[in-house]
DNA sequence: TGGCGAAAACGAAACGTTTCGTTATTAAAA
DNA sequence: TTTTAATAACGAAACGTTTCGTTTTCGCCA
């Protein structure tokens, strides 16, 4: 049906190979050139991927997963990490593995069965080890979001230590005592992240933390709803809340309406990742954005640059600045 | 380095065509069988869809290709298409473009360069003539969301005339005569849908439409705002606005807020598609919500049963029944 | 025991490329 | 003109499968 490099040589009187050679950018006489171009056009040719790959051992596609195709945050990474790869000949298969950490090893070996050149994913962080062998197998991976130790590969994240005391840190200088923090899942690398951010701040600020204020949600819309709710049932309840991931943020406003509590009056509130909310919620709830377009093309650009084997170092960890906008959901007490 | 169907008949001391014909479902000595299985295992051996894919001239890959990664009405769509295909064998490459027609025909290019199977695809609308082409091509195509006449194949999509209907009739009923509409571009299929509609209901029941009210975005969070404030710039504002796209609701209750309306004792709001919205809005949003989940998963159906050859039945188009929810942002002016 | 037929296994060609080692062509140098 | 060196073109093997037509095996019945 379609045709083939061998109708390209027919119709050029050339051989295979200079044809095969003058597509990958060899060199080719001048009016050779011509020629093969012409019968491309004339005769639709388009190589066959599959037998290209077949032979180069490459399929010039990358792996994307991602825990959820639902969460603006990761599918907004996905998008730029796309156009990158698109840009450079890469195509992606992109996956979800639906915050399941036995999906997520499925999916990892969907994507090594596909023969994925390399892999870009946000890792759940209880499949370690299997990722380590996926490492090991010569594949290469890139973190985004998520650091593991025991994994050797590069990784990008957001600056989440600093997002995080700076949250704090505007929240106390506006006098807040009592600041409530809603944290991801335990053992999760931005968990820790973020929660060590709060407590330095505390630190520097020499304000004493209440473990009671302290509470560990599963970064979805649910328990960022259930954990508001805990913390205003507190004795004592916070005067202001730091809300660590975008789902947790819906969650917290939800409950927030639903108790018809006064923001920034009765709650001073701070949320992440979507700057789109910050206008949404009325008044205007500040937040800690990361930068989605900037992490997306870093991630892309690392993995490239394995493929390529331009960069043959060690791997690294390439942090981001995140930005910290300050709304009218936050309360002052100094004059 | 990885082990090939001829290590594998090496081990067992089979010949190729008949460790072939294992992988492949045939029939085989039941110790044979063993044999293979075991010189899998011990081999690690895994088929090379390459290989295999140059042979048979299948991919077992779809291509999903839709307007925006960033939009979660279509990546919610794309999560559920993905599994129903996944679970049959088949992987999916996924592809945005970014609501431009040109870079639409690029990717469509692209996935066929892949040697995707199969399409599932969110039209923009300008291209019909080229994706004609590719059905002609043999390559099947489902349309989600949107309808192009001219392009004969199979299509996914709301039930879009009757939803705006009823989010319309009840604001009739509820004593609304001035209803401002905020539609998508102009000759786009949901939006000539979603505004006949509209106009129904209001001839249903014998109201007038002032056309000054009927106002055409361009489905983005900027045309919501811009739009909402030109409706509530008319001379006589509108006492109640119906917004038809999940991003342009957005953008009207951001310009809301600015304008610091009151919902809803000065405008009564209906917005579209993301169920989440009506919680975090305060008071909360009324709101047509999509079925996501049935439309990806009848979507992937129906391209499996063109893939199988199952179905070879002309082209159909399936409509699914949207849900109206009716919250706080409704004022009602019957006692 | 010999012959038969069905079931299973086999051999080899083919899919459309890339690539390596070799040969042909060309232009400049001798 | 002949030689040389560089450049371009070529032929053929190989990548790992599937598949078709053929051969082998094996149990069963006459």
């Amino acid at each position: 049906m379609a045709a083939t490099i061998k109708d390209v040589a027919k119709y050029t009187g050339l051989s295979i190979a200079t044809v095969s050679k003058y597509i990958n950018g060899g060199r080719v006489l001048e009016k050779n050139k011509v020629l093969i171009d012409e019968a491309i056009r004339v005769l639709d040719f388009k190589i066959n991927e599959m037998a290209r790959g077949l032979k180069t051992n490459r399929s010039m596609t990358a792996g994307i997963l991602i825990p959820s195709l639902e969460n603006i945050f990761f599918t907004s990474i996905v998008s730029n990490v796309e156009n990158i790869l698109l840009q450079n000949g890469y195509s992606s298969i992109v996956c979800d593995y639906r915050e399941n950490p036995e999906l997520e090893k499925e999916k990892l070996d969907f994507l090594i069965s596909k023969m994925v050149d390399g892999i870009i994913m946000v890792p759940h962080g209880s499949n370690s080890a299997y990722i380590q062998q996926v490492v090991e197998k010569g594949i290469p991976v890139v973190f985004i979001d998520r650091h593991l130790k025991d994994v050797h590969c590069d990784v990008v994240l957001a600056d989440n230590i600093n997002a995080s005391y700076d949250a704090i840190e505007q929240l106390i200088v506006r006098g807040h005592k009592r600041i409530g923090i809603i944290c991801g899942p335990k053992n999760i690398f931005t968990t820790e992240e973020r929660l060590k951010g709060y407590i330095r701040a505390h630190e520097d600020y020499a304000v004493d933390i209440d473990k009671k204020l302290v509470l560990f949600g599963n970064y979805d819309v649910e328990s960022g709803y259930r954990m508001l709710n805990r913390l205003m049932d507190v004795k004592k309840p916070p005067t202001a809340i730091f809300v660590t991931n975008y789902e947790m943020t819906l969650g917290a406003v939800m409950a927030i309406n639903e108790r018809n509590i006064k923001i920034p009056d009765q709650i001073s509130l701070i949320g992440f990742d979507n700057i789109q909310l910050a206008r949404i919620v009325k008044p205007s709830l500040s937040i800690v954005v990361q930068p989605m377009k900037e992490i997306g093309e870093k991630a892309a650009k690392i993995l490239l640059s394995r493929l390529n084997k331009e960069n043959q170092g060690s791997p690294a960890v390439n942090r981001l600045k995140t930005e910290l906008l300050i709304k009218e959901s936050v309360k002052s007490f100094i004059d």
